[in-house]
DNA sequence: ATAAAGTGACTTTTT
DNA sequence: GTCACTTTAT
């Protein structure tokens, strides 16, 4: 009935399928998100599943959130009792209920890439290995990728020296993990797979339970989650499966695309249903989407089409560096607003790598446009919002001896790096953890320490004891209140610095998030909000309200849309990046990731590249991307007008040295060298308060005076 | 013990 | 040019 009047054929197939595995293939606004939230939907109402014996997997926390409020205005409160979420938090919290049996606590902490990170240092110090030579990034790298390929230390057959010095860090890693009570992210995959494994009636209970399983961006999956799914699925084999291979961007997190053929080997009676009709973009848009897709051999040809024939040409401009590059950007989003053609917040700005968030940021501020950031420094990686978090996390499970030499000392209380160390190899001595330490230098008279350091240790243990003591009856907030009331951590931060202003802020918008956890019980509330704060995502936290401009990554802006998208850093050595020029599979994604971002656009597209970037802070020349010449020029707006020198110039256009000149961006100059390049000219001007730049003469829409 | 000043790697992308 | 970590001066 009325969920399925709204389907078009196809989707209405694979909404309806419910016997049996099944494979989607859905193109960019095909409307996949709209057939799972209807499959649920239909599931439960049609067929009389009970909502909690459906596993809906998505992609991020926000996809969850969001196919959950959809569901609830369909089958209204009994959606609480579905299992939604990403492989990473439904993973959580079967550990959290089931993890005993293979020894893991159920107040675990979870660990994220910066603890990790000095996991690692920790590791390779106990190995007496020079982290200098080993580097800790690399090596968690490494041991990232053998988990997400569910390989332990013991079964990694090693072949070279670095191989073997991973194996061995890896091995101590996951011994320091134990002793931290901690999982990291790839644990909460790798470990309930081994619970699955070495466990056959849990997974029994698990397998009997879900009837039904759908997962969302199957591209997108790892070695683990496609074993997750594997062996959840087996029972009722009722496996339904969402992706798109030109999706598929992130291989550097061990996702395989392949996982969507190796479903076809493993579930053979899938039946297939391709969604093809695009309701996002118009025809042009699809057409250079595919015109640069097309180049990659590893897929399948794809027939993309759309009832909205036509659309705006796209745009593609040349800047000359990555600052005119970001102005751009910007008053080219003014005058589309101006205009009536767009809304601030319709708009976003797509880039490779973080660093190029930069320049892009100065120009909004420059032109007093607000606009809103995924990604960077991220919200939870925070100095004060880490710090805050360990304390939180102490209290939880004080055995995290991460966190406690995380706080210590902060705010400063006059325990040093020495007394630190000393407490470090005095609990070592004794093989129990930092904490325990503490409790035992209450009772022993014998103790490394001096009589001063000895009152700061016990001083810091009755804080964390008082703090536990309190945790039992109030609310996170409270709590957190409390942890704040106690460390004296606003005075510490706040001190007078603009700086320290912004760290306050940050924590006020801790504090809210912890509000948020008032309903539920003293201890569960803060067991579900550090499990929670530790899952997000930057994208989470995107807020539909504000109408600002987002600037993002191609990779978070994966799932989304928007009515104009720009594109900017269009070049080679950025997209494609040149870590992976000397990679063939590489190459092929940094191709999909260029496609994903062009088909985020649902109306407008600029494709935008710099002459020179800075990098390290040399400028250097950049070529523009291979991909904007695979677009064909009947799809761009204007003839070609991004090809410098093709055609032969005119009188006026030549420039001699000496002459007065005048550029829109950087006013009136002198030119002081003239190079001919390929039918044009390489000048370098010096500008009145600008300074010297070289330009191209047929683009630097510059006049004689 | 802390703050200031110096050194070196670093830029892919994230749950 | 910048972050994070180390050495040096107070």
């Amino acid at each position: 009935m009325d969920i399925l009047t709204d389907l078009n054929p196809a989707q209405r197939e694979a909404v309806t399928i419910v016997e049996g595995p099944v494979l989607v293939l859905a193109g960019p606004g095909s409307g996949k998100t709209r057939v799972l939230t209807h499959r649920v939907a239909y599931l439960v109402r049609e067929c009389g599943i009970p909502p909690y014996r459906i596993m809906a997997v998505t992609f991020t926390n926000k996809a969850a959130h969001e196919m959950r409020a959809r569901l609830h205005t369909l089958l209204g409160p009994q959606v609480r009792r579905l299992t939604l979420g990403t492989f990473h938090a439904i993973c959580a919290r079967i550990l959290r209920r089931e993890g005993e049996r293979l020894g893991i606590p159920s107040d675990y902490v979870i660990y994220d890439s910066s603890d990790q990170r000095s996991l690692v240092r920790q590791a390779l110090k106990d190995l007496n290995l020079d982290d200098k030579t080993y580097r800790p990034q690399a090596i968690h790298g490494a041991i990232s990728r053998l988990k997400n390929e569910l390989i332990p230390p013991d079964k990694f057959q090693t072949q070279t020296y670095w191989q073997e010095i991973v194996r061995r860090v890896y091995a101590r890693y996951q011994e320091l993990l134990g002793e931290n009570d901690a999982l990291d992210f790839d644990d909460l995959l790798m470990r309930t797979v081994q619970l699955f494994r070495d466990h056959p009636e849990v997974l029994q209970k698990y397998q009997r339970r879900y009837a039904h399983i759908l997962v969302d961006e199957w591209q997108d999956t790892n070695t683990a989650q496609y074993e997750l799914v594997r062996l959840l699925g087996n029972e009722h084999r009722n496996v339904f499966v969402v992706g798109d291979e030109d999706q598929s961007i992130y291989r550097f997190r061990g996702a395989d695309y392949r996982n969507v053929q190796r479903f076809r080997q493993d579930f053979p009676e899938a039946r297939v249903v391709l969604l093809e009709q695009s309701y996002r973009s118009p025809q042009v848009i699809l057409d250079v989407a595919n015109a640069i897709i097309s180049h990659n051999t590893r897929r399948q040809p794809k027939r993309l089409w759309t009832a909205r024939q036509g659309g705006v040409p796209v745009t593609i401009y040349e800047a000359y560096n990555e600052i005119e590059e970001a102005q751009f950007v910007v008053r080219e989003i003014a005058r589309l607003v101006r205009e009536g053609l767009a809304r601030p917040g319709d708009c976003a700005v797509m880039y490779r790598t973080n660093a190029q968030s930069r320049a892009l940021e100065e120009a909004f501020m420059r032109q007093g446009m607000p606009y809103k950031l995924v990604g960077a420094t991220r919200f939870y990686a925070r100095r004060e919002i880490k710090d805050i978090l360990a304390y939180l996390r102490l209290i939880h499970n004080p055995e995290d001896r991460v966190s406690l030499r995380r706080v210590i000392n902060v705010p400063p209380r006059k325990l040093g790096s020495k007394t630190v160390a000393r407490l470090v190899t005095w609990a070592m001595e004794q093989g129990i953890s930092e904490y325990a330490a503490l409790q035992r230098l209450r009772e022993v008279e014998e103790s490394p320490f001096g009589t001063l350091a000895r009152k700061r240790l016990l001083a810091f243990l009755d804080l964390l004891e008082e703090l536990r003591a309190t945790s039992r009856q109030v609310g996170v907030l409270d709590l957190l209140d409390l942890v704040l009331e106690r460390t004296g951590y606003e005075r510490y931060i706040r001190d007078g610095t603009e700086e320290g202003e912004d760290r306050w802020e940050n924590i006020k918008e801790l504090r809210t998030v912890a509000a948020e956890y008032e309903g539920l019980a003293p201890p569960e509330a803060l067991t579900t909000f550090l499990e929670e704060v530790a899952l997000v995502s930057d994208v989470d936290n995107l807020d539909a309200e504000a109408d600002v401009p987002t600037l993002l990554t191609l990779h978070s802006a994966k799932g989304l849309e928007f009515p104009v998208v720009f594109i900017v850093g269009m070049e080679e050595g950025l997209l494609p990046h040149s870590r992976s020029f000397d990679d063939p599979e590489a190459m092929e994604e940094e191709r999909r990731l260029c496609y994903v971002g062009i088909t985020r656009a649902k109306e407008r597209l600029y494709l935008v590249y710099a002459f020179r970037r800075t990098i390290y802070g040399y400028s250097e020349v950049s070529e523009p991307s291979r991909y904007l010449a695979d677009i064909p020029p009947h799809l761009v707006a204007g003839a070609e007008p991004w090809k410098p020198g093709a055609e032969s110039r005119k009188e006026e256009e030549i420039f001699a040295p000496g002459e007065r000149v005048r550029h829109p961006t950087f006013g009136e100059g002198i030119v002081v060298e003239c190079k001919p390049v390929s039918g044009d000219q390489e000048l370098t001007v010096a500008f009145e308060g600008n300074g010297l730049k070289r330009l191209l003469a047929s683009m630097a829409r510059l006049t004689k005076l």
